[in-house]
This record gives structure tokens, C-alpha cells and sequence, in this order.
DNA sequence: TTATTTCTCTATTAAGTCTATCAACATTGT
DNA sequence: ACAATGTTGATAGACTTAATAGAGAAATAA
């Protein structure tokens, strides 16, 4: 799995809407405060509203809003949908028949367990629980890589 | 993490001089064994022999060997060494002291988990363990993606 | 020595991806 | 009508990736 720009910027609009559940907010606000660039985020939000992750309202007093409780949008399907499948390697994602020969096979097995706990972390977190640690500011982490 | 050609043919490399310890195997035996463009895997071999996992002989009876026993190399070695950091993500890399805004925060614990996660598995595997594998025709698996 | 086999090195091409920007258009509320 | 907002498609520039080409250097065998 490889978060882009276009990824990342896709995960910070879409926890902003949910940091402002109920409101609409605009490409520029978003824009300004995430420091994204506002012609890109454009492209971004569009992506979104099509992958059905947030609405949008034209006009005056335009926005974005969130298409559905932030509860229920989990961060691993809008990385998904924005930065393409997390698998590390082709032949490890669905509808690969390829993948023949021994030594592939081998390592395959490794691929897909890395896919697998990948999977388990991104999909068990929800746009909700993100914005409940801001809210908390719960953010006073330890690192250790 | 993102495993190109370039470190899936490494990986097959290392991989079939592991299965052939102690002997000497040509580029052109590899590089038809294993499908592998001649002249791509030239450079991949240059690389990982820059990166001290293999050794070369010239001449006649030349060929790659491994510069250390498989039992020593370990998965997570060679695709750092090949494909670069296995972080999702730059802000989540050594050395990186960008990362000051709140959103970004959020996520970041969650790209470190990922990546020790997926460092815990890589890193535990060694070249005799994946050689063994292969030996013991270990290679039904079952998967479920 | 000479020929052969092998690895070594540097350059280049072709294609694709990623980030970003631009300009024109459509919709909505006042 | 007007101004603010989202919509769309096109495109450019930088970078990465995969692959190819060709000349060179070292070791070996005859």
C-alpha cells in the first residue's frame, strides 16, 4: 500500500466534513485549512462524491457534506478507492490468475498475509472514531520506528 | 509497501541462489528459470551485490552466489534494500520532521501500525525458510482475499 | 597467447504515474 | 442579473519504472 498526495489529501477532506458533521463546507475552506492545493482538491472532492463519500450542494452557499455518517465511512475503503487496491503486489489482488510458477507462489503467501493485517488495521477505523480523537485531543503519541 | 518488478525479481534471484547454496549459478540460468528480461536482471544482481546479499564470479565458470547463508537474509531486508522504505507513507518515514498539522497526525498512527505490522512479518522470514518452503513442496495454500 | 564465457557499467528509450494548473461551464441563492 | 460555488475536460511537467543496447573488464581453458 502506497498513500499518495491525492490520497492523503482525499483523507484529511474527508475527516475535515466529518469534524463538521451537519455542515457544508466549501472547496475552500477545506482547501485552506488542510494547506491542499484548491485546483487538485477540486479533482479530489469529485473523486469522492463519485465513490459516494460525500454529497455535494451547488450554488451560493455551496459545500461538501459527508453522504453518510462518518460511523460508516471506514478509512480503508476511501484509501481504496482513491489510491487503488493495498495489496503490495499485482498478483496478490483479486481476479489475478497469473501467478503459475513456484517461486511466486511462495512469496505470495507472504503478500497476501501482509494484505490481510493491512486490511485489518485501515478497515476497523471509521471517519467517526478519527474525529473523536481530534475532538479529544488524543494526539500526544509515541512513536517508535 | 509496493513491490515492483524490479523487487519481485530480486526477491526470485536471492530466492534461487538460495535454493542452490553453496553453488554458483549464471545470470542466464536465472534470469530463464525465473522469466526474467537478461539485461533487467543484470542490474538487479549489480544492485543487490552493492547491497551485500550476493557475491559474483567472473569468468568462465562464473556466476552469483550468495555473499551470506539464506538463514541470515531476511525478506524485509532485500525489498527495503530494493524497493525502498516499506512506510505507507513519507510523513511516517526516519528522518522526516515535516508533519506538524493535526490532521496529519491522526493518521499517522495508524500508517505506524501498518508498517510495523507489516515489518513484523517481513523481517521474521528468512531465505532458508522460503527455500524450505519451496524443498518441502509446502505450497498448497489457501487463500481467502 | 588467444578465444570464450562470464560479469560490469553507462546510457538511453518508452511508457506510465503523479501532482498540479487552466479555462470554460453549470447551478444556486439573493 | 449577479456573485459564489461546484463541474468538467484538457494538459503540462516532473518523476518513476521497465526494458534494451552496447562496449568493457576479468577469469578460465585450450
Amino acid at each position: 500500500m502506497r498513500i499518495t498526495y491525492r490520497g492523503d489529501y482525499a483523507l484529511k477532506a474527508v475527516l475535515d466534513l466529518a469534524l463538521n458533521e451537519g455542515r457544508v463546507v466549501t472547496i475552500h475552506e477545506l482547501a485552506k485549512k488542510a494547506d491542499i492545493p484548491i485546483k487538485f482538491l477540486e479533482q479530489v472532492l469529485l473523486d469522492l462524491k463519485r465513490g459516494g463519500f460525500v454529497e455535494s450542494r451547488r450554488g451560493k452557499i455551496g459545500g461538501y457534506l459527508l453522504a453518510r455518517p462518518a460511523s460508516r465511512i471506514k478509512l480503508g475503503e476511501v484509501i481504496r478507492f482513491i489510491d487503488g487496491p493495498i495489496e503490495p503486489i499485482t498478483c496478490v489482488e483479486k481476479n489475478y490468475s497469473g501467478c503459475t510458477d513456484i517461486y511466486k507462489c511462495v512469496f505470495r503467501a507472504i503478500w497476501v498475509e501482509v494484505a490481510l493485517t493491512t486490511s485489518n488495521i485501515i478497515d476497523n477505523v471509521s471517519f467517526e472514531d478519527l474525529a473523536n480523537q481530534v475532538k479529544s485531543h488524543k494526539r500526544e503519541f509515541e512513536y517508535s520506528i
